[in-house]
RNA sequence: CGGAGUGUAGCUCAGCUUGGUAGAGCACUGCUUUCGGGAAGCAGGGGCCGGAGGUUCGAAUCCUCUCACUCCGACCA
């Protein structure tokens, strides 16, 4: 490809509205271009990027046995009526209507679909296991898009649904598709790992999230310095502390005046203690009682998705609003405390650790401090509700935790009969019985993975690709092609003879100056440049410039192609 | 959903307080010089100042309504 016949209107200046890198670099390098929030054009240098992270995908996913698809993007309000979901979903799922007014949706996801087809194809155990995919649009209307693509209404996924007569099938696929997706990850050249996830409402024994190391990245892992143990921080149990290691009181409890003093740092730096010596309440729904309180270390924060399954709670996990709080306590959320606090209660471990501790009072401007258990309050039934922290013990036993940052790119889960019981999907089993269909589903965010990988790999000048989802291998930069006619001969010729042996390259034949050729091929993060310039050739030589390590050397034009074909690793 | 903020050229923004008929830089077009790391000069093109209504002789500017977008919050105890 030639720049002058290309669309290359990269832009100097970074958008007011982009906040990281990846959606910063996308728009300056002309690969994408918003068209309503969460709604993306891919222009021809970025669609270059997402096809080649599609074929990935799909070569794989071919590779893993799995037979590809494609289901329409707009599905049937009646679908989702039989799985219960056409409400439970949410407002993320776009609801639409034809001319008739009948009801449709955006599919943000295809289980109903697969599932009402699947329960027509398939029907007998010598079908199965059996597994479909597809490289599809998915919508879901985000209460907060950002980030670009990575986090938009519109995307582009990669969604995969198995079909099996037995738990222990559907586990074998299930770790196919472990390492299906391992190796889809490791073709792009990115750095990831797999950890444990939560199930969500979508049940089952198991789920694994693929995340891509980035510091921007959404999600928090936890992982072992001595074990291969990863898990998202929502799945992470923290262990049980032995709670006998509590010390004795020392001083008596007193209440005391912190007048305007609402937040635990507020109130800790206050008294001039640190968070740790203090217990913070939080009030929750439950799910039969109007209020739960869950007390945590002040310095701890609650897993809600691990509160949120403990009986008693409401699932979704629901805050108490201040209306309510102050209806039912009559004082102020910066206030609340477990001394005399007439409601269920239940307490983090941690919290049960503390001794001569601080917390509110119930009382607007009033904390008590040197709160000990058992002497002025009752211990209250107790669990494990804090997200870990690093420094925090691994919980299978080996090492010591830290965390790190990721971009969830890929979810596998083992579904069950969710699905294929509730719309009825099943085979007759080899005794020529009735059988329910256990499924798992597996996601790849293929759009997020452009971005995903954009964030794991640049510097200040730009996008660096991995060579393997470069938009080009190569770009040759002459250096005053349209006065030099050695120069442009030269380049002609190199880019001829590389295109012919099958590599991708852009040739950036515009009249532009030395610097602006830099600084654009750099912005796009093309993997390998060659420059051709007039004094190179007097010494029959080209340049050759790594845009990762950034180092040039001079290459001898004589056998040129073989040396690049040894360089570049030929296509 | 709550809070804050912003809408003026393709992009980044000024002008608004104090009303007088549209600006800068980058980008784009042409010419000249320059030319191996985002050149310089000259000359151009491009805007119903988000939309509607109002006040006024006159509105980008003041008032009302509306739409869109962005950020923050929903861990607050």
């Amino acid at each position: 490809m030639r720049t002058s016949q290309f669309l290359l209107t990269t832009w100097r200046e970074t958008p007011a509205d982009a906040e990281i890198a990846s959606h910063k670099l996308m728009l300056r390098a002309c690969m994408l271009r918003k068209s309503a929030t969460g709604i993306y054009t891919w222009l021809p240098l970025g669609l270059r990027v997402l096809q080649k992270v599609e074929n990935i995908v799909r070569q794989e996913m071919n590779k893993s046995g799995a037979l590809e698809l494609l289901m329409p993007a707009v599905q049937p309000s009646e679908l989702w009526q039989e799985s219960g979901r056409w409400e439970n979903y949410g407002p993320l799922l776009l609801k639409i209507y034809d001319r008739h007014k009948h009801e449709f949706c955006f599919g943000p996801t295809h289980e109903e679909v697969i599932t009402a087809l699947m329960r027509n194809e398939l029907k007998s155990y010598k079908q199965l296991p059996i597994i479909f995919y597809q490289i599809q649009t998915k919508f879901r209307d985000e209460i907060r898009p950002r980030f670009g693509v990575m986090r938009a209404r519109e995307f582009l996924m990669k969604d995969a649904y198995s079909f099996h007569l037995d738990e222990d099938s559907l586990k074998e696929t299930y770790e196919l598709m472990y390492k299906t997706y391992s190796n889809i990850f490791t073709a792009l050249g990115l750095k990831f790992c797999a950890v444990l996830a939560d199930t969500g409402n979508i049940g089952g024994n198991a789920s694994h999230e693929f995340h891509v190391l980035a510091d921007s990245g959404e999600d928090q892992i936890a992982f072992s310095d001595q074990s291969d143990y990863a898990a998202n921080v929502e799945m992470a149990e923290a262990l049980k502390p032995d709670l006998n290691s509590r010390t004795k009181a020392t001083k008596n409890m007193e209440k005391v005046a912190t007048p305007n003093q609402h937040s635990i740092e507020e109130v800790a730096t206050f008294l001039k203690i640190n968070p740790n010596q203090t217990i913070k309440t939080l009030l929750v729904k439950g799910s039969e009682k109007p209020l739960i309180a869950l007390l945590l270390r002040g310095d701890h924060e609650l897993n809600e998705i691990k509160a949120a399954k403990f009986p008693g709670i409401a699932n979704p996990l629901q805050f108490a609003d201040e209306e309510n709080i102050k209806k039912a306590l009559n004082c102020s959320i910066g206030s609340l405390g477990p001394v005399g606090l007439d409601l269920p209660i239940i307490a983090d471990y941690d919290a049960l650790l503390l001794s001569d501790f601080a917390c509110g009072a119930n009382q607007d401007g009033e904390h008590l401090i040197n709160v000990n258990w058992e002497r002025d309050l009752p211990i209250p039934k107790s669990a494990s509700l804090r997200k870990v922290v690093a420094g925090d013990k691994s919980p299978d036993g080996k090492g010591t935790l830290n965390i790190a940052r990721g971009i969830e790119v890929g979810h596998i889960f083992q579904l069950g009969d969710k699905y294929s019981a509730a719309m009825k999907a099943s085979v007759l089993d080899s005794n020529g019985k009735s059988v329910t269909m256990k499924m798992g589903c597996y996601g790849i965010g293929v759009s997020r993975i452009v971005a995903a990988a954009i964030e794991q790999n640049h510097d200040e000048h730009g996008i660096i690709w991995p060579d393997k989802i470069a938009p080009f291998q190569v770009a040759i930069l002459p250096m005053n092609l349209h006065k030099s006619y050695r120069v442009r001969e030269a380049a002609e010729k190199l880019y001829q003879e590389l295109t012919n042996s099958g590599f991708e390259v852009l040739l950036d034949d515009r009249k532009e100056r030395a610097g602006v050729i830099f600084a654009d091929m750099e912005l796009i993060g093309i993997p390998h440049l060659l420059i051709i310039g007039e004094s190179g050739l007097d010494n029959n030589q080209i340049e050759y410039k790594n845009r990762k390590t950034g180092v040039k050397e001079n290459l001898p034009l004589e056998n040129i192609l073989t040396t690049l074909q040894k360089k570049l690793c030929q296509p």
